[in-house]
DNA sequence: ATCTGCATAATTGTATACAATTATGCAATC
DNA sequence: GATTGCATAATTGTATACAATTATGCAGAT
């Protein structure tokens, strides 16, 4: 009677065509292919020793990731992210984390509570450290507890989703400057918001956090990557 | 040195498996299959005339937009959506119109102003008449309006995702009772709202724009078309 | 030199064959 | 009767062949 594993991630990575999506998806946010490039179903087949069958179908997945784009008898193309987008992502992020560091404090258990401080608390460690590495790491899990302890599926597909785009700009974001110890600051701001039951104040902290990012990524360039 | 066209839709409505993916995605949100009914590949192919290969494809695209759930080796699933996930989604979304419609005031053209009225009164006229038909499709394009006047592709395209769900529940709710005409009139205050150049009004206007058409909906009982 | 038309090549779209995995039914066993 | 094991069928995963569409290059006209 057991119900289809509802976690299950939408790609699977035992699969050819789920090798093919990580490996392009990979490339894609590392910057291995230029934007608008062309890409090919046969050249990427047989760089990984495929059919064009899976390469089409990761294709498609890849499409509504929104990496890449194709076009009818013509072919696929990687997606390019103007300024204005990555702006635009971040303001609507900024509203979605906000929302979620809401329904956080709403619904939050006992054990996510405990691993938020546990990450905060490491992350300090780290970024005394300057282990930046680790500190992105964790960066990145204290959002994904976010996610889960907001109890909403749909919440977090979204926010999951937007992370396909954040992941090409926020790599480097933590590197530099004081950004990583001033971000994990924020972290804990509002790990205890969420811990004192303050839906408002978290949600608050939440919506500046993902500015003050966005604000950081500008004052260092970051947008040179991308096209006008 | 035309670029490509970004307008273009995701999905080719000339192509078998364009062919194959509306149809699935009307058949999905109309109802014609119940929720974690399996839908096998032979059959559908055999239903529409096609083989496997245009309709896994179709499968792929749906899976990403949230209508069906496939699991490796085992099937592809429609979705179920739960009453909390009904309510989680009108949430988000009453966030993002909310967005939306700052940024049309902002960005709106002389044009898109312009149906934008016309869209309204047009309504009203329909609305008097009982015209639920009409009604409904004009509803459908104000919003249409709203997310390309809004002028990001990103916050378009959330909101266009959004609708994927949204129809499933919104269809009827514009025929019962006077949510029809209740319905315009909301629109004709974000529409002066935004014709006024008051941002902040036009985000409060469709905040509540959004919730109330939740709560009109909960009030009739639709989500009994819902697990619980 | 540029443009047009067409033959050819390259690429994507679809169908089908085969492999791998999972579901089903039934007999043997307890 | 319930359960296990296994043979069989059903279904999905992948590769490949062929069709349809698009891109390319070159000859000839202007």
């Amino acid at each position: 009677m057991a119900k289809f594993d509802v976690k299950q991630e939408v790609t699977d990575k035992f699969s050819l065509r789920g090798r093919v999506f990580h490996k392009l998806r990979d490339d894609i946010l590392s910057g291995k292919y230029a934007e608008h490039e062309e890409l090919k179903e046969v050249a990427i087949g047989e760089e990984l020793g495929v059919s064009r069958t899976p390469v089409r179908e990761a294709f498609r997945q890849l499409e509504l990731e929104g990496l890449i784009q194709i076009i009818p008898n013509k072919g696929a193309y990687v997606t390019g992210i103007t300024e204005k987008d990555v702006r635009d992502i971040y303001m609507i992020r900024s509203l979605l984390e906000g929302l979620c560091a809401r329904w956080a404090t709403e619904h939050i258990t006992k054990e996510q509570m405990e691993e938020m401080e546990e990450n905060v608390y490491l992350a300090k460690f780290h970024a005394d450290k300057g282990h930046w590495e680790q500190l992105a790491e964790l960066d990145n899990r204290f959002h994904d507890i976010m996610y889960e302890a907001c109890d909403s599926k749909m919440l977090e597909h979204q926010l999951k989703d937007f992370h396909q785009y954040v992941l090409r700009v926020r790599k480097k974001t933590l590197n530099n400057a004081n950004r990583g110890s001033k971000s994990n600051e924020e972290h804990e701001k509002i790990m205890l918001a969420i811990k004192a039951g303050d839906a408002d104040l978290a949600e608050k902290l939440a919506n500046e956090h993902i500015s003050n990012a966005y604000e950081n990524m500008v004052k260092n360039g970051l947008y040179e990557a991308y096209q006008k």
